[in-house]
DNA sequence: AGCGATGTTGATCACCCGTTCAAACGACGA
DNA sequence: TCGTCGTTTGAACGGGTGATCAACATCGCT
């Protein structure tokens, strides 16, 4: 009776999820903090292959399934090579949101560059595949800290850009109908990400009526 | 050599997410199959204390911490009266979310019963705490197709009654803009969700203008 | 009192996970 | 040729997880 009485009686023991066994924090030498432990150049092939798998296993079996192992075994690597390369999962996690935030930051700057940067604007958030990822890294926020953080710097800055480019080409239109870029820009990218992922929930109910709505509202704009 | 490579080369061995380590069906008795196992009834206090816990669980720390154990640790119940009421934890994860969608069901039917029904509508897009849950199950239906069916047909079945409900109070006024409904349905969940969304995650620039901007609207709607 | 249905418990199986480690491998400069 | 450094490898440790089982407790009914 009595371990198995303590294990279920205390209902706050230790933080969320699983997390690491004990800390990474190998090698103190003589009062300095020492390199912890070797890690690969990032520029490194495999490094690259490891976050591409990662990215793979998140697209096709959802963020829970993007463990080290699950990975390693896409890469076709053994699982060890993917600690040598990113010590911690969150580390890796980290790369392939980086890596996945700067190219959406590529296409939102070939967007407001095109000549017709609002409509582009458009299409970049009811872009299936790259929205998809992102809202697996929403859910993967929840409860990694590292991530959330990331998540959130970037989600800001992109608002920032985006806000002030609709301002530069839209701010007086806007203004007649009672309306910011910044609105703008949150009730564009709100109604891209409801459509894609209703539609990767197979709910299309009023789908195409509300892309009308929204492209009509645009020429009205554009006018 | 010969196992670990195996381990390694057989890039997909089965299918996503751990599973179960066998198939569930003890009784099968002279060609019959008879009930696999107990179950606890419906009814008991026991069972919706266990599904209080799972939600909580999802709330505080997101649907990945929502395993059969930390549930139970939760509820301060042993682990294995979790699996009495709820064979497998989809079946846990199933009741969470029909008593959550049950509720949300009662909260648009007072919404669109209330004498500002439009109005109240949006509200209930923008509760915080409801759609935060739903929206952990939405990431929750990429990789768990038990739960993903039950989501796709309840919001399918939500679409459409306030589909009908929007058409009957503004059906005349909408066309007026040239939009449906259905449309509307549509980006008005879409707006709620991300400013709670991205509340989430701390990220609010635009969020006023947005609500505000949606409300003007609903104020021309309503005038 | 006896008995079955219902509820509860702790132990156990097999598996997946993050992380660390010591040992090997391979290229390249001394 | 040797040593070194970056890379790769397999095994291991500790722990979390879904699920199952045999036993025990409790209650209502005959």
């Amino acid at each position: 009776m009595a371990a198995a009485i303590w294990d279920r009686i205390k209902p706050e023991q230790k933080s969320a999820v699983p997390q690491a066994p004990c800390a990474r924090v190998t090698g103190s030498y003589a009062g300095t903090m020492v390199q912890k432990r070797r890690i690969g150049a990032e520029s490194s092939e495999t490094r690259a292959r490891i976050v591409d798998a990662a990215e793979q296993v998140i697209r096709d079996e959802g963020y829970a399934a993007a463990s080290s192992r699950r990975v390693a075994l896409r890469a076709e690597l053994p699982p060890s090579l993917v600690h040598y390369y990113f010590p911690t999962t969150d580390d890796l996690l980290l790369a392939v949101f980086r890596r996945g935030a700067q190219q959406s930051d590529a296409m939102i700057d070939q967007a407001l560059a095109s000549d017709d940067p609002v409509r582009a604007l458009w299409r970049f958030f009811t872009d299936t595949s790259r929205t998809a990822l992102a809202m697996e890294f929403v859910a993967l926020a929840n409860h990694r800290k590292a991530i959330r953080a990331e998540i959130t710097r970037h989600s800001e800055a992109m608002r920032a850009r985006q806000t002030a480019c609709l301002d530069r080409l839209l701010g007086p239109k806007l203004a007649e109908q009672g309306m910011t870029a910044a609105a703008m820009s949150v009730l564009l990218a709100s109604a891209g990400r409801a459509l894609v992922m209703e539609k990767g929930l197979d709910v299309s109910a009023g789908h195409d009526d509300a892309r009308q709505a929204v492209e009509r509202w645009l020429d009205k704009l554009l006018a």
